[in-house]
DNA sequence: TTCTTATTTAACCAGTTGGTTAAATATTAG
DNA sequence: CTAATATTTAACCAACTGGTTAAATAAGAA
């Protein structure tokens, strides 16, 4: 038998998830990946802004490689990252599993405005 | 002068994206979540399934209250969590907003599926 | 070859996380 | 009042995070 069909959801998949949203948990890292939904950049394009060292710029950037929403491309003397958005789609997909218990109430809501007595 | 214009984003959403997303970022906490989407659930409810002491459980329900994703209401000795599935939504649409990057290349290559040659 | 540029890696540090067990607190039950 | 139940809090610990500076590596430029 094989041993881990009992768990309905592979430890894989929850460990990716774990990677992705911790990677998504630093804004330094979300405005990074703000940059590189613009255009692809080198590491020191990449730390320009930010006020930091550019080693840890170097390791905030590990951290969203190794979550495998950024790809690497060694061209010359820099290194390029570009973005892999499609890697945010299992985060977004287990966010979404909830919207719907907000998105009940808002529209129940927004149906309260729209006929706010019997009018209807 | 106001002395924070130049932020576009207020470093309050910053840090309670931070706050969310690291919440996010834990297999324990994401199954709570779940288990709160079904039904309001006491602690120890809670805590049944995971085989990790009562008190670890309680620090993760901390850790999904104070980034605001449960209530907490008290009744006789028990402690009720309320799920907010509305808090979730700063999260959704962070990553929404580059949903589009990979939507788009999904969309073209649907596209090429539906119309392999120049048949339409 | 030597210098400079681009970047990573190593060593270090303080603070946080995720777990433990044991003690404290609050409330209901006898 | 005393005991049991539900949960938090405290103290502790190892591992991880996010930052630093300094040294190592890689590759183009002179």
């Amino acid at each position: 038998m094989s041993e881990n069909k009992s768990k309905q959801q592979p430890a894989d998949a929850d460990a990716k998830l774990d990677q992705v949203f911790m990677a998504l948990a630093d804004s330094t890292r979300r405005q990074l990946i703000h940059m590189l939904a613009q255009k692809e950049c080198s590491v020191s394009e990449l730390a320009a802004p930010f006020d930091m060292s550019l080693a840890a710029v170097s390791k905030h950037i590990k951290v969203l490689e190794s979550a495998g929403l950024i790809q690497r491309r060694k061209s010359g003397r820099s290194y390029y990252l570009l973005l892999r958005p499609e890697q945010l789609s299992g985060a977004l997909d287990w966010i979404s599993v909830y919207r719907r218990f907000w998105q009940q109430r808002l529209d129940a809501l927004s149906g309260l405005i729209e006929k706010p007595d019997q009018q209807a």
